[in-house]
DNA sequence: CTTGACTCCGTACCATACTACGGGGTTTAT
DNA sequence: ATAAACCCCGTAGTATGGTACGGAGTCAAG
């Protein structure tokens, strides 16, 4: 039988599809925690390490940087902080959530005009596609 | 009197808010299509380039890489490809934006909660923040 | 017609986010 | 108990997406 409570830095690797450098250099940079070690001084993950590193992932897929990830995953551990602060950070990130999705469905919009105008067999009219964003991002500096 | 088409390289830098040389950049790597030079060299650029630029960006903000993006904007140009083709890749992006979305729709719906919890003067319980996109990603490799 | 701002080009450098290396100790399956 | 597989660490290298430099030519306002 085994323990099902802690993870390698392998295993921890191979269930978040990472590299486990990857592991070592987020343990660096404070994305991940330091998790304890056993005598050896082998890394010991808990399971919840896991989802973590998926969170991490697939924040970076929408566009988020390293660096504000861990803002996002900070706020919620922030025991010291004010809870008006703290929901005040969450509201802008909220916001910025928005702005990315509106903007992701403007993209859709116009991939799916193309869509249509590919529709027939006639010449392809212009494409919408580069009208898609601007309107958005016109106003903001992201 | 000034003529409203054509723009130098850094009135199309400043309209656009990139870097001058990020114009020279994307036009080695194909992202940006070579302008018409005047006699001395000095390149003319269409207004259209504004657009395109800023698609760039704000397709980038969203996570999009340069690759990506190129694709995403030769689909409307591939005037040789047969629409099948075209619809075929357009459909997938669309696809690909969906899954954005909805993983961004999670993070916020997470983010919200944590503002609730904010709402009292209590201790801050646990946040579900971690819990928000996992079970998107969980069954993609993005 | 000058002079300050702009542009050209090649090349070098930078930040972010990994990824690999290599020499050594540790685990584990047989 | 031994070998394959794993893990440690510091450090170096890579990929992507820019950004800067510098010497030389060009433009445009006064």
């Amino acid at each position: 039988m085994m323990k099902t409570k802690g993870l390698s830095a392998g295993k921890l690797a191979k269930a978040a599809m990472v590299n486990v450098e990857t592991l070592r250099y987020y343990e660096r940079r404070g994305l991940l925690p330091e998790p304890p070690r056993k005598a050896s001084g082998y890394r010991v993950y808990p399971q919840s390490s896991v989802e973590r590193l998926r969170f991490i992932k697939g924040a970076q897929a929408l566009g988020f940087t390293l660096k504000e990830i861990q803002d996002l995953l900070d706020l919620r551990v922030d025991e010291q902080a004010h809870h008006t602060d703290v929901r005040q950070r969450a509201q802008e990130k909220v916001a910025d959530i928005e702005h990315k999705i509106q903007a992701l469905e403007a993209m859709k919009i116009a991939l799916q005009e193309l869509i249509e105008q590919c529709h027939g067999d006639g010449p392809m009219a212009e494409c919408p596609i580069l009208e898609a964003l601007p309107s958005y991002f016109h106003n903001q500096d992201n």
